[in-house]
DNA sequence: CCGTTGACTCTTT
DNA sequence: AAAAGAGCCAACG
């Protein structure tokens, strides 16, 4: 019984790390299903300590609008549209074209 | 323990 | 339509 001192990121890590390759979702879509209303800013505090977590694709977590707002928290900030486009999702204006066909929400994971 | 901060979002001006 | 303010909650100093 070790102490997760992380609980609150480790659940926002899952579900980063459970969005599916080509998709992308928005804080506010995490905190809901982590059941936390307007916990949208806790969604990226926990992804900055995501640095830790080798398999985080935070680059798949964007704003409501589809921007990219935590780009310049990467190693680059380029890397996160780099990233973006390598999975087929064309970023313009550090913002995701057809953001909505890409959106992808977790709670839609349980309903499959 | 209190105050500030933050990869957000909604509401009001 | 654009900008500013408020709300939210946890981590850090």
């Amino acid at each position: 019984m070790k102490k997760n001192k992380e609980n609150y990121f480790d659940l926002v890590y899952q579900v980063v790390k459970a969005i599916p390759w080509g998709q992308v979702t928005t804080y506010g879509a995490i905190a809901n299903y982590l059941g936390i209303k307007s916990g949208a800013r806790m969604v990226g505090y926990a992804m900055n300590a995501s640095h830790t977590q080798a398999d985080i694709p935070a680059h798949r977590v964007v704003n409501r609008n589809g921007i990219l707002t935590g780009k310049h928290h990467f190693k680059f900030p380029e890397q996160m549209q780099q990233l973006l486009e390598m999975e087929g999702i064309i970023v313009e204006n550090d913002k995701i074209l057809n953001f909505e066909n890409h959106f992808w929400d977790p709670n839609q994971l349980e309903l499959d």
